[in-house]
DNA sequence: TATTTGCGTAACTCAGAAGTTACATATACA
DNA sequence: TGTATATGTAACTTCTGAGTTACGCAAATA
């Protein structure tokens, strides 16, 4: 099982690592209690919490020999930046139209 | 070319999709001037506009026999609302943390 | 100490996304 | 009307992400 290097929006791209999020947003969980709610193996969730931990979505405490999984903010900062971007787009478009508007309003 | 149903998480999974709608931020580009600034083919760029129209991040408005791309809302607002809800979940996180602090500061 | 449990990793298969080339079509232009 | 331009689509190939099974190891437990 070869481990991909995915930036953050390939991450989030897998429905699969979105509902380990979601799953993750309610409770922390080990990788077996995670895995209970999929129907692929475990050795594939253990995949995808590599991946998710890789990209800085989830942070991992060792207890025993279990491991808990929490959401951890850096993955999804850098997701909304880029969102953050295109906010700025349509805010200035507004912006735009705003000022075509007030210019004819004289006429 | 077979086209692929995607969702708008894996559709900005794709760096040059990505870059595409970066490159629209700042000006409306016909499919050729688009695909100007990429190495593959022109077809390729076209399948990706296709799958960016299908997930709604995207408008097109023919004028001859050119496409004119410009950014629409609609794909954004699903990942916008996506982030939302762990936003919330940081928001809440931080709450609890307060109640906790409050909580101590009688002893 | 022997066994069970929780997990990681290696080796492999498979499906599909992403690219290509070749061709068809419609519009603009000479 | 003939040609060049802008684009879509079909058929195909390639690559890799995502899944599997088999195995190994460390920690808990009997």
């Amino acid at each position: 099982m070869a481990i991909p290097t995915l930036d953050a929006f390939q991450v989030i791209g897998d429905p699969s690592r979105r509902k380990m999020l979601m799953l993750l947003s309610e409770d922390s969980l080990t990788i077996n209690s995670l895995a209970d709610n999929f129907d692929m193996s475990r050795p594939a969730v253990s995949k995808h919490i590599k991946i998710l931990y890789t990209a800085g979505f989830i942070s991992i405490q060792d207890i025993g020999r279990e491991r808990y999984c929490t959401l951890k903010k850096d993955g999804f900062e850098e997701l909304q930046a880029w969102l953050a971007y295109f906010d700025a787009f349509w805010a200035s478009k507004l912006k735009k139209l705003e000022t075509i508007l007030n210019n004819k309003l004289p006429n």
